[in-house]
RNA sequence: GGCUCCGUAGCUUAACUGUAUAGAGUAUCUGACUACGGAUCAGAAGGUUGCAGGUUAGAAUCCUGCCGGAGUCACCA
């Protein structure tokens, strides 16, 4: 049982005993006493002061007295205002401490064969451009998310769903095959995923070109848009490629092929994975038969060119577009049909879609369509909704070339890194191999941080040039600081000294020392509050704050030279133990944390 | 225009289901290196939490109305 509800239990009994009043637990409050007050944990007593029809003080004078002398861990308590500073007893926290350094699962549940599936869709690039920064907040929220929950205990499936078919695509395949003279990414010796972006880029210039003759022509642009050659081309393209014409979808393949390769690079690069890759081109179908089902039983209904419509102005939404009148599906049609694949395939309890807050709208319908057709976990989906990245300047946009690639940007990182350790002579007498390694983590670490300590709703900036601070609250300062613990026990270990134990118990802890043990016995709480809020930014703050206390700590005592025996001990044993929880909560948001650096 | 989200020190941001003097980092200024790893630490200064009301013993947080920003309301995905 843990500290809060042991007192919670006992509070309870000591108000209705105190003021004959039944009241349950969830009006007993507690918050971490602030630093500037004596205490550990601090009882709001406001909500009690109607039930005892005294001051806020008095009651508090007497709730207190009588949990001093109920509860044996409580070593004193003072009262400011309506709030009950409670003391717990150093021999507490040292027991804490045993426990912790002992779990080896300490803030995880482990999932069994029992334990529900929640499947997590994130990532889900076209396959007409290169990954970008955009690109990069979604998947670090995503295999974030997805470790957070596996740390809950939930059974977890990472998917993706390429969205390898449309117009998109077909707009790059179009000017390969006008402007392409068979290149290929051997040939051009770049990746994949850039020699096709390079492409699509290449289509909307000459796409552009050609409005522009027509607006001159006397056209709309409107017209124009739509009258352009290269649309239609396109267009028809997309129909030939629903008609499975042979030559097309060769083409199809060998150049969704190419960005396959370059996005699994990326992926690689980032650290992140899956465990089921679906694609649109093998799963709209199934949309269209749900669709189709849908009309016969008027759910939805069909206008006189064939178009497929739901009407949602009951639910306060428009009438949304399922299928167009040429009989082709639309994004929903393929979400709808994706969905049931999945749901066929799996035994999914909870199903989440990290897609960004632009498309919150679809989601709300696509949950609303889901549930009109029967299925019923169309209501309960999760759309874990994330702000755009922005930069100093502004927004990205792919046409003014403001767009942050991801590889570039992972690469500029890492040389950063490199930089930096190489200025400061950090990595002098490791190898070449170890240094590369530490260098990539810190600088992936410090992008990745960078990211995951915000809010996950808000719209975040991001400075590439400011992004790599080796101080503050950044991911090489909570590297640097776990390097530094390994470098401590390293030469503890050299010492021979035991730090597994605490026996006798012949020193002061100081004020410092319990807090940090305080914030040590908080990650299991941390660890699941995240995992209700899906928020990594709840675990990064988390570290940092224990990284912080550290550091102070670790600037005024000398751990080695410590004389007391058992003080040396307690340190280590409590350095080490902070290092492991630092390491766990680093692996929830996918950072790896090096063992020097 | 309708709906959704956001607005906190110069900048980047925290504050869990309301609760003590709204925390950090960064930039600025001052101080600490015979250093278990200084990529550090201590201190100063910096706030009408967009504005105005309301609810409450108590509001950055909840409600209403404004102001500002973003997104969406597509036969794009």
């Amino acid at each position: 049982m843990n500290l809060e509800t042991e007192l919670k239990i006992a509070i309870v009994d000591i108000v209705e005993y105190l003021y004959q009043t039944q009241i349950t637990q969830d009006i007993v409050q507690f918050q971490k006493t602030k630093k500037e007050f004596e205490g550990d944990i601090t009882l709001v007593v406001f909500p009690f002061v109607k039930i005892s029809k005294r001051s806020p003080e008095q009651t508090c004078q007497e709730i207190g007295e009588n949990l001093k002398d109920k509860i044996e861990f409580i070593s004193d308590f003072n009262v400011i205002k309506g709030f009950l500073n409670i003391s717990i007893s150093t021999d507490f926290w040292l027991q804490q401490l045993n426990v912790i350094s002992k779990d080896k699962n300490f803030g995880e549940k482990v999932a069994d064969e029992n334990s529900d599936l929640m499947m997590i869709e994130y990532s889900s690039p076209n396959t007409n451009k290169p990954l970008h920064l955009g690109h990069i907040r979604n998947n670090l929220l995503g295999f974030s998310i997805a470790e957070i929950q596996k740390a809950n205990g939930w059974k977890v499936v990472k998917t993706n769903i390429v969205n390898d078919r449309g117009i998109h695509i077909c707009k790059s395949m179009l000017a390969w095959q006008l402007f392409g003279n068979g290149e290929t990414p051997e040939t051009r010796k770049i990746k994949g995923d850039h020699l096709v972006g390079e492409y699509y880029v290449a289509f909307d210039k000459a796409y552009k070109a050609e409005i522009k003759s027509l607006m001159e022509g006397g056209m709309s642009e409107e017209e124009a848009k739509k009258e352009a050659p290269l649309i239609k081309q396109a267009q028809e393209m997309l129909l030939k490629w629903e008609q499975g014409d042979a030559e097309i979808r060769q083409l199809w393949q060998t150049m969704n092929g190419w960005v396959y390769k370059g996005f699994d690079e990326t992926y690689k690069e980032l650290g992140v994975d899956f465990d089921k890759i679906y694609y649109e081109s093998e799963t709209y179908t199934e949309g269209k038969s749900k669709v189709e089902e849908g009309v016969e039983k008027n759910i939805f209904y069909k206008r006189e060119d064939d178009s497929v419509w739901a009407d949602l102005t009951s639910d306060g939404l428009d009438e949304k577009l399922l299928l167009r009148a040429d009989g082709t599906s639309v994004y929903m049609t393929q979400d709808i049909g994706t969905a049931k694949l999945r749901y066929d395939e799996y035994p999914i309890k909870k199903m989440v879609y990290v897609v960004g807050n632009e498309q919150n709208y679809h989601f709300q319908v696509l949950s609303i369509l889901l549930d009109k057709l029967g299925f019923e976990w169309g209501k309960d989906l999760v759309h874990f909704s994330y702000g755009m990245v922005e930069l100093p300047e502004g927004k990205m946009k792919s046409r003014e070339g403001t767009v942050v690639d991801a590889d570039a940007l992972v690469a500029e990182m890492i040389a950063t890194a490199k930089n930096t350790s190489e200025e400061l002579g950090k990595l002098d007498g490791i190898s070449e191999k170890e240094a590369n390694e530490i260098v990539r983590m810190v600088g992936l670490g410090a992008l990745k941080y960078f990211i995951l300590k915000v809010d996950p709703r808000k719209n975040m900036t991001f400075n590439p040039k400011e992004s790599i601070d080796f101080n503050g609250n950044t991911g090489p300062f909570i590297q640097y600081t776990h390097a530094r613990i390994c470098s401590v026990l390293r030469k503890a270990d050299e010492q021979k000294i035991d730090y597994s134990n605490l026996n006798n118990l012949q020193f002061e802890v100081s004020e410092k020392e319990k807090y940090l043990i305080q914030l040590l016995t908080e990650y299991p709480n941390i660890v699941q509050q995240a995992g209700l809020e899906f928020s990594p930014a709840l675990i990064a703050n988390y570290i940092y704050e224990l990284v912080k206390e550290y550091n102070q700590f670790y600037h005024d005592f000398y751990i080695l030279r410590e004389e007391n025996e058992d003080l040396k001990t307690f340190r280590l044993l409590l350095s080490e133990t902070i290092a492991t929880v630092i390491k766990k909560g680093m692996k929830l948001l996918g950072i790896g944390v090096p063992d020097r650096m």
